[in-house]
DNA sequence: ATAGGGTTAACC
DNA sequence: GGTTAACCCTAT
């Protein structure tokens, strides 16, 4: 609709919109300095291309936070995006979208499958066996089959309410570890600015992070090394809950004891290691371990309303603090306690070796 | 309504 | 002349 400004073709929109549109084009003047010097007349035929305002994109952004990509109509119609988006087409909020997604990648699959066409149009002038555009691709850069627009390829937002952003950021850290591929894994930072440049996440998104982190840890889905997390090798993206989240439910009811096979072993080694620490640094262990259990609740705290996995694990990381301070006090019952607070949550056998690291 | 390929205007 | 972003067209 924006687009046939002034046009005799499909003008049926366009009076209601005349001031309105007088306006934002006096708005995209100023921000843009020359506007487009091919168009004296600005009502002439064939429109001038109205480059995308820094609100309009961080309406888009936004719209794509709440409803999801692709859910187009729906932003637009969304009464906190419609004023800024009235000038915008659902059609033109999929194409920005997907422009966006494509440099914010540098080279979306879009960019490169085209280049990939230009030049088996080129081989082909040459050999005259046109080869399709998949084959191309796959041959030049096997990534590229799978590289759809970022955004795009992220699941729409099933899950409403405040659990969404919960669950999504799960998926969306993954996606940040997978994309930004640093050897050694990536540190808290990287992954929160992966996810800002890409997703525009709300303002408490990095205090849901950190709690998304060690939840991720915990369960095992990502490893962390030295404050850099990288994705588990046996960590299936599509394997959504994880056994500790149904454990955790479930553990008020009544503690369960079938835990994954290597859990008994994992606890009574590191139980092991810490009957053998000295005082010190059994002392400074449990330091660590209560720091930790307390950051992540003063976390939990800020992002409790959302984020109930955030809290889980916080109260998780408490018992285990729990469980080591216990075990300072009374070596002799270490097993006991510990197997009373570790042995249901499987997921703690890896916050154990994690927080040694 | 949406996705994706194609086209074109603006920019360098 | 190449690249990019906005826009167009069409299949689903």
């Amino acid at each position: 609709m924006r687009s046939t400004v002034g046009s005799t073709v499909e003008g049926h929109d366009t009076p209601p919109f005349c001031s309105l549109l007088l306006s934002y084009i006096g708005l995209n003047l100023r921000s843009h300095g020359c506007f487009y010097s091919r168009s004296n007349n600005l009502f002439q035929m064939g429109a001038p291309k109205q480059k995308w305002t820094p609100d309009e994109e961080a309406a888009l952004k936004a719209g794509v936070l709440k409803h999801g990509p692709g859910k187009w109509r729906t932003i637009l119609k969304d009464p906190e995006f419609s004023g800024v988006l009235c000038m915008r087409s659902n059609v033109d909020l999929k194409d920005k979208w997907r422009n966006m997604s494509v440099t914010a990648y540098g080279w979306g699959s879009r960019e490169r499958a085209r280049i990939a066409l230009k030049k088996s149009r080129q081989i082909s002038k040459h050999d005259g066996t046109p080869m399709s555009i998949s084959t191309v691709v796959k041959d030049n850069d096997s990534e590229i089959v799978d590289v759809k627009p970022l955004a795009m390829s992220s699941e729409p937002l099933q899950i409403t309410g405040q659990k969404r952003t919960v669950s999504r950021l799960d998926d969306l850290i993954l996606e940040a570890i997978s994309n930004l591929k640093e050897p050694t894994g990536s540190n808290k930072t990287a992954i929160a600015l992966y996810i800002e440049d890409h997703y525009w996440p709300p303002t408490d998104c990095k205090q849901l992070l950190s709690a998304k982190l060690k939840a991720l840890t915990a369960c095992g889905r990502l490893i962390k090394v030295k404050r850099k997390y990288r994705i588990a090798p046996t960590s299936a993206f599509s394997e959504e809950k994880s056994s500790k989240f149904l454990l955790l439910e479930g553990r008020q009811k009544e503690p369960r004891i079938d835990v994954k096979p290597l859990s008994k072993s994992q606890v009574e080694s590191e139980l092991t290691r810490m009957r053998n620490m000295t005082a010190q640094e059994a002392a400074a262990f449990a330091a660590q371990a209560v720091a930790e259990a307390e950051a992540a609740m003063a976390e939990a705290e800020q992002a409790a309303r959302e984020a109930e996995v955030a809290e889980a694990d916080a109260e998780a990381a408490q018992a285990f603090a729990e469980a080591a301070m216990l075990t300072l006090k009374n070596r002799n019952a270490t097993k006991q306690v510990a197997m009373h607070y570790i042995t249901p949550y499987p997921s703690l056998d890896d916050c154990i070796l994690t927080n040694l690291v």
